[in-house]
DNA sequence: CAGCATCTACTACGTTTGTAGTTTATATAA
DNA sequence: TTATATAAACTACAAACGTAGTAGATGCTG
């Protein structure tokens, strides 16, 4: 499942609200101050349960979306595209860049450490 | 600078080649079993051109592309993406995450931490 | 029941992408 | 110099997306 960034932005509304009306999630959109229109929320969301991702319900006239997909099979998909894409598949290596890229200090290096024991 | 599938497989190409011909793009794809046609090619690195992630310069009648940008900053900056998106902007969330989906074997988090001892 | 408010469905339009055919320019060979 | 091969430019078209307006359905209120 590829979702490209308003779809997934609707998605972590959905995920974040567990299911939601169109309205609903407009307003939660806003809150990330994603101002949009609510056709197109809806037309979105059309397009989201089209490819699977979400169902609906009726609850009186209006149209309950419940997420199909969850938020954590998601970000391990696209963080395996990922992977795949620039470091041949492995993790380590994305570790490696991360670690060389600086993007952590002394203490987070010692927090990642303890990590890495508990699961050993 | 976001690159979707064929873009980037066109990039890894170039990368890979430091620079090429269509055709050399072509048949470099092609190892990868994308078999598309060279006018595809040619189509995807004007595009490529016009978003500024390529340039060209003649030889005889044919271009030579290169790459303008890095598969290094490339790779940083579709991995600050993915980041931002599901790990709240911490590496150390996302290394979280490849432990506790037991990405890695024994072998692998003791060399994992080797790496970050270096660090320290 | 009639009118109004509120939803969704349908329609629309510009942009990007994947993909490739046709035309035009150019270099090379005869 | 002319024909031929080859390369890029131009054109095309369907699908996906971002975005939103309009029409039609439905429920509530008086």
């Amino acid at each position: 499942m590829k979702l490209d960034d308003l779809q997934l932005a609707v998605m972590k509304a959905l995920w974040k609200l567990g299911k939601a009306s169109v309205t609903q999630v407009r307003d939660e959109l806003q809150k990330d101050s994603r101002d949009l229109a609510i056709t197109t929320i809806g037309t979105v969301l059309s397009r989201l349960e089209k490819k699977g991702a979400v169902a609906h319900e009726s609850e009186g006239k209006q149209y309950i979306y419940k997420p199909l997909i969850t938020e954590s099979e998601t970000r391990k998909s696209m963080l395996g595209t990922l992977l795949e894409q620039f470091f041949g598949g492995s993790p380590k290596a994305l570790v490696n860049h991360l670690v060389s890229e600086g993007e952590f200090d002394k203490k987070e290096i010692d927090l990642l450490k303890k990590l890495l024991d508990e699961e050993q």
